[in-house]
DNA sequence: ATAGAATATTAGATTCATCTAACTTTGTCA
DNA sequence: TGACAAAGTTAGATGAATCTAATATTCTAT
């Protein structure tokens, strides 16, 4: 069911970071702004109205003339994954190899776009067996 | 010593690639030609030719008019750490993640950009001990 | 109800990374 | 030694991602 859409829809990086914070924002606010948006990635409003333009082009975002940003069942699928793999990511860099909360932020959000969803199970798994018998 | 060159210094994914590619060949060939680096990327000549010339003034490699591109010595220095970062992460992927080498190859590229040096130190003492005590 | 603040939009520029097509130089071998 | 192949170069286009500056709309509090 997936691979049509994966096809047609291979994001970059940047539009996975949009939505991903859209997604956040989402759990947060009661509704999303271009400026909310702008303020969490730490970029312009232009530029976020851009992004906003190309994720609607592609049918994962709404937003209406002077309106909020709603995430469409995909975009909403899709900002989920990332911020799962983002997770993942900062768990084992800050938990596992002891790196700095802030600096385990930060990596994984630039990883969080590499990692395919087979290695992120596997990644995710790691991290609990790791977890559960207490290494280190 | 490296702050200074760091700040001015910060390299896009691509241009990261790049130079990577170019400290492999230099490995293996005797000269590099933006031919070996097209095919190595998988991206067309004028393009090699392009991120080459930007890579120039900043002064990381050298090449003169129809001749072989040389690696100066911050440019091999970067090189060679972005390919320490690929292998740490290639291996931590396949052998201690067990994702096949292929896409663990893929996916280490995609992230090894992402990793600072501090990261990557404790990444590499990590892959290492784990290997050590046999686990899995 | 409206003025001022907050938010959103548009226009226009820049840089990186990529491409194709056309051209030039270098190198090789018959 | 000169024709042809291989390699390198240049020109020009495109799209993503970003910015600043100017403009338009909406919200809010008096």
């Amino acid at each position: 069911m997936n691979l049509i859409f994966y096809n047609i829809m291979s994001l970059t990086s940047r539009e996975e970071d949009y939505l991903e914070a859209i997604y956040l924002l989402t759990g947060r606010h009661v509704a999303v702004g271009l400026t909310d948006v702008a303020r969490e990635l730490g970029v312009t409003l232009p530029t976020v109205k851009s992004a906003v333009t190309r994720l609607k082009e592609r049918g994962l975002v709404d937003q209406k003339h002077y309106g909020k940003i709603v995430l469409n069942p995909m975009g909403h699928k899709i900002g989920a994954e990332i911020y799962r793999a983002h997770r993942a990511l900062r768990v084992f860099l800050n938990e596992i190899l002891r790196v700095p909360l802030e600096i385990s932020e930060t990596e994984a959000c630039l990883m969080e776009h590499a990692i395919s969803k087979d290695t992120l199970k596997k990644l995710e798994c790691f991290v609990h067996d790791y977890q559960t018998r207490d290494n280190g």
